[in-house]
DNA sequence: ATGCAATTGTGACCAAAATTACATATTTTG
DNA sequence: CAAAATATGTAATTTTGGTCACAATTGCAT
């Protein structure tokens, strides 16, 4: 179930270690450790619901969560999946809006939750840090552009290519190749934005084309360059 | 062919009448009026094109843009539509990356070019500024993943009834209830993300159905509501 | 271990929308 | 103003991908 053998305890964590944190001075980043609250939350826990009012952001010290959002009946767009590292929920938060999406665990995870107050402290006196902060906003911005275009033109055969590399760039692969990240078809067809038997069945099709190899849940990549082609990109 | 008989003279705009700027002081204005550059832009013209480094970001003091990608062979997609007062390239600007899209001008405009380097000294002497900028890229990302998950899920007809509707509160409408943008249907097509013989077809219908009427490019709202329901949101 | 629930896989069928091919208007430009 | 270019409109056809129905398998909880 767990990706990896160890689970830090939430006391153990020092926020410092994380990228995201990188301009803050010591002093900051010993107000950020006293003000967080970590907790471990087991597979298939809900972090955070659409339409809720939140009260801090969270950053990622452990496990996968998917980030969605609830469409047409019912029916979930995942807008990205985060690991180690990542923030999430901030976006509603900075523009005090209610969340417009929720986040599912996937895999065991740690998260670390950061006060609004704390928030809004640092980026108000920290410069390069309300700077970083606006360039991941950018970063996310462009992403989700390039991701309209993408569903508006690309065939579902071309967007399925293209989401398991982004899955191999953005989550651990192992030395065959092997992706580590499980998810289910399902979850799959949610993030391409297309039905469950499309994407059993294009990923049937591409271990035909021995593309992919394909264990249960677990895809190993045989011929990147051939899917790179086919997702154009 | 220009939306409005008075076109203001590039050297009266006062960049102090626009919301984007509304938390600088009496200095800060003086320094951006100072620093900025106003020209006019016939209807066609390009003021900049995606993958081109960029100077400094732009204020629409006047006219109608669209802001698009090239997606896969030279079909664009457009992201938005902008007017008066909204401000242009400066998601690229600040994560310092090359421009992701291009904005060409649909009705006769003036843009204001305030450089980069000006920009990023109000950024840092001004928090409220600085906090205001933040929140206007986390309503954009709001605005885009919301716009993942409808062009995933949503049928064309859903989609074009709701692109109308963004239309109709984001742009003039007349007292008749006409919509005073001129769009093609090819315009109209690259933003629902759809082929222009679709567009057509379904304008074709929703008139018969007695939801608009068209005279030309003109599109004249009669029945919101259903038009409303008919976009499911 | 056993049984229920969820997931995966497959085939047939259908609906939505893209493509193609023209005919007709309408703009734009020389 | 006339010619050329562009945009609009329509119909026929094809493709893609969604839906439905059902079987097989796997996973999970008791």
């Amino acid at each position: 179930m767990r990706s990896s053998s160890y689970i830090p305890q939430p006391e153990e964590t020092n926020l410092s270690e994380f990228k995201f944190f990188k301009h803050l001075t010591d002093t900051e980043i010993g107000k950020l450790n006293y003000d967080k609250t970590c907790q471990t939350y087991k597979k298939g826990s809900v972090v955070y619901r659409e339409g809720t009012r939140l009260t801090g952001f969270y950053c990622v010290t452990n496990g996968i969560l998917k980030i969605y959002k609830t469409g047409i009946d019912g029916k979930e767009q995942i807008i990205r999946f985060v690991k180690q590292g990542d923030i999430i929920a901030f976006r509603s938060l900075l523009s005090q809006e209610l969340a417009c999406t929720s986040a599912k665990v996937i895999d065991d995870a740690v998260l670390c939750h950061i006060p609004y107050q704390t928030l809004l402290y640092l980026l108000q006196n920290n410069w390069k840090f309300s700077h970083w902060m606006i360039q991941i906003l950018c970063r996310e911005l462009r992403e989700a552009n390039d991701y309209i275009t993408d569903i508006a033109q690309k065939t579902v055969r071309e967007r399925l290519a293209e989401v398991l590399l982004l899955l191999k760039d953005n989550f651990d692969v192992d030395d065959d190749g092997t992706l580590q990240i499980s998810l289910t078809r399902e979850e799959l067809a949610n993030m391409v934005g297309t039905a469950t038997e499309s994407v059993i069945r294009l990923l049937s099709e591409f271990k035909q084309d021995k593309l992919i190899e394909l264990k249960g849940r677990k895809i190993r990549f045989l011929d990147v360059p051939t899917l790179r082609r086919m997702a154009s990109i």
